[in-house]
Formats: C-alpha cells, sequence, structure tokens
DNA sequence: TGGATGTATTCGGATATGCGAATAAGCAAA
DNA sequence: TTTGCTTATTCGCATATCCGAATACATCCA
C-alpha cells in the first residue's frame, strides 16, 4: 500500500504519461489498434500534416508505445501492446462515470456538503 | 473497432490525460488512495509546498479526479475513484513491460530490423 | 544517376504549464 | 472582533510543448 517512489513515478510519467498528453497522439493509438498504417496513410485518417504526425510518432516510439518497420519506402508503425489501448478504454469510463456523476449533481441540486469541482458549495 | 470520435478524445484528453500529467499530481492520487488526507498533510507527506499542493488539488477537483469536503479549518482530499489507480497500475505495468523488452534487446543485440527508439537500424 | 515517393528533422513563434513567494480568504476559539 | 491555523489565489518568470512551413533524408525505379 505504500505510495510509489517519486523515481518510477517520474518514469511512470516521462514515458507514458507524456505520451497520451496529446489528442492527436491518442487518436493516433487508437488508429494503430485497429490496424498498422504507415505514416502518410496516418496523415490522411486524421486530417493532419505529414510533419506533425511523424513527429508524433518519433515520440510514442521513443516511449515504446509504437514499433516502426520499415518496408520500401513506407515505414508501417504498429501499435507495441494492446494494453495501452485498455488504458485508455478505462479512462474513458472513469471519464463517463465522472459526467454522469455530475449531471446526476446537476438534476438533483441537492444541499450536498461536498466541494465540487465548479463551485464551492458549502 | 472504430476509431473514438475526436471530441470524446479531446474531453478524454484534457478531464482525464492531463490530471495524470504531472508526477507530483500522480503522487497526490497514490497517497490519497492511501488513505483521505487534507491539504498540509499532502504537503508534508509529499515534501511539497503548500500552495503547489493546494494548485495541483484544484485542478483534479476541477477533473472529478478527487473529492473535497471542509472539517473545521481542514480540507479533507478523497479520491473520487480507486479506478485511476487502477489505470495508474496498469501503465506502471506497460512501463515494466517496455523496459523488459528494451533490457533484452541490449542484451540480445541481434540482428532485428525493427527501428527501435534510440537509434535506427536498418 | 535522376526523379518520384515517403518519412524525418529543423526553425521560429505562439501557447500552456509549473513553481516560488507573497498574499488573500475561510474557519474556529477566545 | 481578534488571533491563529488552514487552504486558496495571484503574480512573475522559467520551461516545455505544439504547430506550420521549409527542408533534409531515405528508398525505389526507370
Amino acid at each position: 500500500m505504500a505510495i510509489p517512489s517519486l523515481d518510477e513515478l517520474g518514469l511512470l510519467h516521462s514515458n507514458i504519461c507524456t505520451a497520451v498528453g496529446d489528442p492527436k497522439r491518442i487518436q493516433i493509438l487508437y488508429a494503430l489498434y485497429d490496424q498498422p498504417h504507415n505514416v502518410s496513410a496516418l496523415a490522411e485518417i486524421l486530417a493532419t500534416p505529414q510533419p506533425t504526425i511523424s513527429r508524433h510518432l518519433t515520440l510514442l516510439r521513443e516511449r515504446s508505445m509504437v514499433m516502426a518497420k520499415r518496408e520500401g519506402q513506407s515505414v508501417i508503425y504498429t501499435l507495441a501492446t494492446p494494453k495501452i489501448i485498455e488504458v485508455l478504454d478505462a479512462m474513458r469510463q472513469i471519464l463517463r462515470d465522472s459526467l454522469d456523476r455530475k449531471a446526476n449533481m446537476l438534476a438533483n441540486e441537492d444541499s450536498s456538503e461536498a466541494i465540487t469541482g465548479e463551485t464551492i458549495t458549502v
């Protein structure tokens, strides 16, 4: 039950968390989960300039989230592990839960004693 | 198997991913998983100035990752859901896996055709 | 080799984020 | 109300990140 060391959390943050620290990179991960793609295909799918895609892929590769393999002139990118998608899906579930909670709190408009995110309801 | 919409991924990123986008915030989440704490207790546990802790808590609260409840002069912070810890633990596992993989690749020093993160081995 | 295609990198500027220090604000007890 | 304890906010600065545009690099084929 101990708190993980700051060292490990630093590694966790700089290797994994920053990888999902950009919406476009999350999109890339989902696109690669669907199936492997080369750079220009990703650029077209995500309607994003090729250099931007390439930069994001480089970052994801450095963090071992994706793997690259050259095939002729193309470089095919593949998801390193589907586990990262499981993580992202779990986050989406947390997001849905929290949005539901917020909606309910608004609907009830009760006299809760909790300090919510937006306003301080005492 | 469709790629989630950019809208949803934008929400996912700005609500959840940015919450874990700082090592200190990850520390806070683990500390609160251990048990609820007030601000000054967190400041002491994490050896961090109180304003810094307070700022991070405000951000986590806005994203519904933690809940706050005033008790006298103190404000007790609680983890909104242990699910976020499951997500972080899953990320730590991914990190360990990828570090293991890197270690093995270094050990073998084989003639893999993959393009690794650091160098481009063709 | 030269040209075409596909990918990676660099540069500059704009934006965002984090921190320390100082201060404000909220609450309880005398 | 005044004092003391706890938490929140503001300010200024340093740092990091992102993007578009241009360009360099890599590969294949004629």
